[in-house]
DNA sequence: CAGCTGGAAATAGGC
DNA sequence: TTGCCTATTTCCAGC
């Protein structure tokens, strides 16, 4: 069990359109196997030699991989990547793309693989049809009426934050000035914060956190506030909802494939820029491509000294906007010639102007450093809406906070770590627009920070201090709500907040190197739900005990996690490619067993046991009842989208689902230059409109020269490092040891629990938090595949563990035995009832309703990256393209099914009774 | 008393 | 259009 798929896959996005309580799901990975031997990811006794395991229902046999494959792996647009330095979802992509590519002279193995999916926190925004729509940078934010604003202004807006931490209004552009300070009496906002000059003048505050709310309604006269109870914002035009925003094609009048607030459609600017001109431009929507671009203006304040660029020329990344002074259509960028006293002398932090954008991918390690979580924040955190006092910082889930320490640096100097929130979807990682971290400062907060607005996302800095090797305690990083209306309302955004309530806690490091290049490493967190309400009521499956099965089900399989209740239902299902749901299962638990954290499944059979092939389905956990979910769903066919398409549906329908939630948007584009700036190694037609996100995804370590001017100036001068992580490789995810797992699943019957994507990979972490010994950052990092052994030279700098804990993956067991348990069943054994199972025929599309079949809107991109994916993918290996098989957890308001499949008559479905 | 939490009412939007 | 349901946002109380 050694390969992996992408769940994030077309189809599972296309069915989410279809039921809009997918929302809340978490959906993972399970791959059936058929019941002809073939491949199955073997064990892995050889940590440097990878096998493939021929696995039949009875037996299995182990042999090593074919060395045609490592060959040909060396082309894959991962060729310099080594997977082990990306982290989280980027992994994922390595690992998706490579089981892609695998030849066809190794034949797959016809097994259910069970993957937690990176949707396992899917939810909002990653969940939402479009998310991919919104990949493109986000240079520039506007709002209704200041549509120059390069801020999310509900931040600039409401000083509402807790005290503790108070608004970033002037902490932002005055990291060593009173949170509390009026701005009036500091650095003036005017000139610091150009934002903030629409937002205070005339109504300087004095004190941002005395009065929640003060709003922008009241000061800006944006209108978006109004003092509580306050009204629901209101769009002139019409406030998008989150239907039109699963379904774009219910906006009247949106065509835009590229719904992104700064895609080309809508900000020709914007668009402009993504040219060849470099990776900078690309990312940033600076279409500058000269060379030592001067500012045209330059901004004295009390304390800092801005060079404002125009937009379009200037090669700075980041910065506040000078509102006043520019048109819309041109905003500035400010870029500080002075980098901000840093609260730690000599702290060694990378000017604005040098930085990459935050919407940039960033490897989380190089050949020489390794920025790593050490402790991951819990998965729930309820954020503070700015009417509210602060919530705290984020926690651990041991209790105490997370951890992140950067491996490898040998210097003197520490290093500024920022932190901001990001999204948390499976598009690439940014900054997220209705989440904004916010300071936390007093008696309990140990760890100094300071705030900047960084291209009007809110980023906290605090020093790594080789004293402290390098490491900090995050006790300091709140989570700030804006209001949806309020962000909604901004011209060019599409996202919507409601269900949007996942960030990620995204670190980043700009390393200071002699050389005259600095590295930037990032890394993100486990995702976090942000809502109240999803702490007490979402299931959330931390940990499956196996990934596959033979297609006749029977097995059991353990699921460990949170908010799992005597209701929980665990539904399998398969979608085709076009996202309709060809099947559905529901798994039958065990309710004698399963306990709130953990759930004992019977994994029911495929309902094709003749499949020679592996297929991969979704499963997910459910609270409570389901609605009806819709089989299959077909809409009329957009002439507008198709002519704009440029292929026909059936295309479509063909098409891998593979990183489909990684549409790179702008990014992408040919005309970005992202690819010749990162990713060399693969080419690509020019005549796509997009290219695969997972090379963003899988962006390589990021070396620029100091200096702003090259940033922009060339594709040159942001370059990949030589240390790319190996592409040859599926990775899977070791969790450790017998002595280091958690509960009875680490006991002698599973001493390796294999974990296969990022997702459940996260959730181990978060798990593993508490159970593991420190320091084991490797149980998070140690990332191999089943296709390719582990390369001298990708584990972890710091961490030489690395590599020896690479394949201790053990065959699944086919029968889990009953683990001592800690905590008592939901209830008592009763009799389960035969639960009602219509629909027992899997749906079958033929060609005539595929092409009846019309691919929403925000698909459409993804269906162009599958379409490349695809071709670079025969192209370089030809391997034929897989059937996925997800899963899913839903909410506790999720659907009934109605049209449920019968199981199979020697496999009956159960559910709990209630 | 400030900050933090948990809970829930009020509100808005979707169906 | 209405009612129900859910998600969001605001408010309150307790620690």
């Amino acid at each position: 069990m050694t390969t992996f798929y992408d769940e994030r896959d077309l189809e599972e996005d296309l069915s989410r359109a279809n039921c809009p309580d997918e929302d809340l799901q978490f959906e993972y990975l399970f791959e059936y196997e058929p019941p002809c031997s073939d491949f199955s990811g073997g064990d892995q006794d050889d940590p440097g030699l990878a096998t493939h395991k021929v696995l039949s229902p009875e037996s299995e046999q182990v042999f090593p991989l074919d060395e045609h494959y490592r060959i040909k792996s060396c082309n894959s647009p991962y060729s310099n990547l080594n997977p082990e330095v990306l982290s989280g979802y980027e992994n994922q992509e390595a690992r998706n793309y490579l089981d892609n590519t695998r030849p066809p002279g190794l034949a797959l193995s016809p097994r259910i693989e069970i993957t937690p999916s990176r949707e396992h926190y899917s939810h909002g925004r990653d969940s939402l049809p479009n998310q991919h729509l919104n990949l493109s940078p986000r240079p520039t934010l506007t709002v209704p009426g200041h549509e120059s604003l390069a801020y999310r202004e509900p931040q600039c807006l409401s000083p509402a934050s807790s005290n503790s931490s108070t608004s970033w209004h002037s902490e932002s552009y005055s990291p060593w000035a009173s949170p509390c300070v009026s701005p009036s009496s500091g650095p003036n906002p005017a000139d610091l914060c150009p934002r903030m000059q629409n937002i205070h003048t005339g109504s300087p505050r004095t004190s941002p956190g005395t009065s929640p709310h003060t709003s922008l309604g009241e000061d800006g006269g944006l209108g978006a506030r109004s003092p509580s109870p306050r009204p629901r914002s209101t769009s002139p035009q019409g406030k998008r909802t989150y239907e039109m925003y699963r379904n774009p094609g219910l906006i009247p009048g949106q065509r835009s494939r590229s719904p992104s607030p700064h895609s080309g459609q809508e900000n020709p600017n914007m668009g402009a820029h993504f040219t060849h001109a470099g990776l900078v431009e690309g990312v940033n929507g600076f279409g500058s491509s000269q060379p030592g671009m001067v500012p045209t203006k330059i901004v004295k304040t009390s304390n800092q000294l801005y060079a404002l660029i125009p937009e379009n020329h200037g090669d700075g990344n980041y910065c506040d906007q000078d509102i006043k002074t520019k048109p819309a259509a041109e905003p500035f960028y400010v870029i500080p010639s002075i980098w901000p006293k840093p609260l730690v002398p000599n702290l060694c932090s990378l000017p604005l102007a040098t930085a990459p954008p935050l919407e940039w991918p960033l490897p989380s390690r190089t050949d020489q450093y390794e920025l790593h979580i050490e402790v991951q924040p819990k998965p729930h955190h309820r954020a503070h809406y700015e009417t509210e006092g602060s919530r705290g910082a984020v926690k651990a889930p041991t209790g105490g906070h997370p951890v992140v320490q950067l491996h490898g640096y040998r210097g003197k100097d520490p290093v500024g770590l920022q932190i901001f929130i990001g999204t948390a979807d499976d598009r690439i990682l940014k900054p997220h627009a209705f989440y904004q971290v916010h300071r936390i400062t007093g008696k309990t907060v140990t760890t100094n920070s300071y705030e900047r607005i960084i291209n009007g996302t809110k980023v906290l800095e605090i020093p790594l201090e080789p004293k402290n090797n390098m490491k900090a305690i995050i006790d300091c990083a709140g989570i700030l709500k804006l209001r949806n209306a309020d962000i909604e309302l901004r011209k060019g955004e599409t996202d919507v907040g409601r269900k949007n309530t996942r960030v990620r806690l995204v670190f980043r490091v700009h390393i200071f190197q002699p050389g005259g290049q600095d590295v930037c490493l990032q890394v993100a967190s486990h995702p976090i739900e942000c809502s109240q309400r999803s702490a007490h009521e979402l299931p959330m499956v931390e940990k499956q005990d196996m990934d596959s099965c033979s297609v006749l089900g029977g097995q059991q399989m353990i699921l460990t996690g949170q908010n799992f209740s005597s209701d929980s239902k665990v539904i399998f299902l398969e979608k085709s490619h076009n996202g309709q749901q060809l099947w559905e299962m529901e798994a039958t638990v065990d309710k004698d067993k399963s306990q709130p954290s953990m759930l004992f499944v019977e994994v029911p059979s495929y309902h094709d046991t003749s499949i020679c092939q592996p297929v991969k389905v979704n499963f997910y956990v459910i609270n409570g009842k389901r609605k009806r979910t819709p089989a299959i769903k077909t809409e009329p066919l957009d002439d507008y989208e198709a002519q704009n398409m440029g292929f026909g549906i059936p295309q479509i329908l063909g098409l891998s689902p593979h990183s489909y939630y990684h549409n790179p948007r702008g990014i992408l584009h040919p005309d970005n230059g992202l690819m010749s700036g990162m990713a060399s190694c693969q080419r690509f037609s020019p005549n796509l409109p997009n290219q695969d996100a997972r090379f963003q995804q899988q962006s390589p370590a990021i070396v620029y020269s100091r200096g702003g001017k090259s940033l922009s100036s060339s594709p040159g001068t942001w370059h990949a490092s030589g240390v790319m992580p190996d592409p040859h490789r599926s990775v899977l995810v070791h969790t450790g040891s017998p002595a280091q797992s958690v509960g009875p699943i680490s006991s002698g019957q599973h001493p390796s629990i294999i974990q296969f994507s990022p997702t459940n990979h996260q959730l181990l972490r978060a798990g593993d938090a508490e159970t593991l010994p420190p320091p084991q950052p490797d149980n998070q990092q140690i990332l191999f595949c089943d296709d390719y052994p582990p390369q001298a030279g990708s584990h972890s700098p710091g961490h030489p563990q690395a590599q020896a804990a690479v394949t201790h993956q053990q065959p699944c067991p086919t029968v889990i035995q009953q683990q001592q348990q800690q905590q008592q069943p939901f209830g008592q054994k009763e009799p389960q009832k035969v639960r009602v199972s219509p629909g027992t025929q899997p749906m079958e599309v033929t060609e005539d309703e595929q092409r009846r079949v019309t691919v929403k809107e925000e698909n459409l991109d993804q269906a162009y990256l599958d379409d490349v994916n695809e071709i670079i993918r025969k192209d370089l290996t030809g391997v034929q393209a897989r059937v996925h098989i997800n899963r899913k957890i839903i909410g506790a308001d999720g659907d009934s099914f109605e049209q449920f499949p019968p199981a199979p008559r020697h496999q009956q479905m159960y559910s709990w009774e209630a």
